[in-house]
DNA sequence: AGATTGGATTATGCATTCAATATGACCGGG
DNA sequence: CCCGGTCATATTGAATGCATAATCCAATCT
């Protein structure tokens, strides 16, 4: 008996970890976030308590604990008896975003050069690759699947719990205007050729360059997806108002 | 009547705004961010719902509201069924903290440079005048405040909201260390010093400078406040664990 | 005597209920 | 015909109640 304890509380036994119990209000948190970053809420869209609360089968306390949490986030906006609906996406807040979102960047990227291993900068290397046969062959999706992937090894290899959290927080934000980012294949091929100087920089454990490399990379993500949303606002069906 | 609307639409008068209801949640969470800021809440403390429903005279569902938000802030831990607990403070999260810290400010300096006019640079050398005084005069929590606030003017002058909110955000999870930070009269001297350079790369406008000195105020800021942290645990009173 | 297990108590999480506010319709007046 | 006012409805904000899990204490067994 106590040996299978024993066996059972070694480290890395899975089965050892506590058994983690969300609760009900952590779950909404998740969901929701997802919903609102995946974009089946969209930016400006009320966000109907009462049809949540069925959908997701739980009263209306724990959905507006959650709801206070995710306007905290920045997600949401919570007007006094006015209910909640969708933060909207203005190209004002992604001038805004952006910078910080490259401060954040360029750090993780200085700590990142400084305390990654080898192994480390083989995976990176790996998605690297495999992201770059994406663009080769013109699949968007993938491609930004396994950028993003870079970026969060980078974000681990840094170290710091701390940082990390924040550029998620700022990052969920941002990445609801990435599905309208239609690249034109010039700023594609030039996200590309960045990321050949991320790894450069990352091998060569450069941190002040890759720290500068990644916060121009984002300037230029920036600009992206400014165009996308002054095309989409000019262009014909603006659905929605800006 | 419509020359009073009209006067009273125009940008920057303060009544045109939409008046603003608190919430009970909203204050309860100011409230309580001030009671952890402060330290009237200590590090590993509990945070007695119950009591707090008496205090604030007010039901545990906004008190419980608030927590949520808080924890969402990283300055309460929530542990399903075993209620909240102000968050500790180790040495390693001031580790973590302090390079974000350094980022956001240099950031910030970027771009207050670039965007400062003349009565803001003024402005800032009036409370850098008055903090140098203080600190000739030896007088710690004046000295502090005004630097703060020194800080604050150069946040607002970047003119960049999101960068404002997560600043103040990580700001508030770092400030409740300095009431135990009890910097050495050298330290304190090559902060002032630093705070020179600081306004002196302002008033030329060189944001690269004053983003690498902002950076570099920040890390020695760390120093100190470590040094602070370590000579406490060693020293004679370690009231409360590590 | 120490440890362990069982029960009692307390506090937490969620559901439900009550109260207050905003929204929209309808009516009356200009 | 248009505008303003009033009322009804629906939705939100806050309070309370109930079920469940954690903690504490004591009694029992080794």
């Amino acid at each position: 008996m106590d040996d299978q304890v024993a066996r059972a509380m070694r480290p890395g036994n899975s089965a050892a970890q506590p058994i983690e119990r969300q609760s009900l209000h952590g779950q909404l948190v998740a969901r929701l976030r997802d919903l609102i970053i995946e974009g089946d809420l969209a930016p400006g869209d009320r966000v109907p308590e009462r049809e949540l609360c069925e959908r997701f089968a739980v009263s209306r306390t724990p959905l507006r604990e959650a709801f206070k949490v995710l306007a905290a986030d920045g997600l949401i906006q919570l007007l006094p008896h006015r209910g909640a609906t969708v933060a909207r996406l203005t190209v004002a807040d992604m001038e805004e975003m952006f910078p910080v979102m490259g401060a954040l960047e360029a750090l993780a990227g200085e700590l990142a050069a400084e305390r990654i291993g080898e192994e480390g900068i083989a995976e990176i290397q790996a998605l690297h690759y495999q992201m770059v046969l994406h663009h080769k062959r013109g699949e968007l999706a993938p491609y930004f699947r396994l950028n993003q992937q870079i970026h969060e090894k980078i974000l681990a290899a840094a170290g710091n719990d701390t940082l990390s959290s924040i550029y998620r927080g700022l990052a969920g934000r941002i990445r609801r205007a990435r599905y309208l980012a239609n690249m034109s294949s010039a700023r594609w091929a030039r996200a590309v050729a960045e990321h050949e100087a991320i790894l450069k920089a990352l091998v060569a454990r450069d941190g002040p360059a890759l720290g500068a490399i990644l916060k121009d990379h984002l300037k230029n993500k920036c600009e992206t997806v400014k165009e996308s949303l002054l095309a989409e606002s000019e262009g014909p069906a603006a659905a929605r108002r800006g």
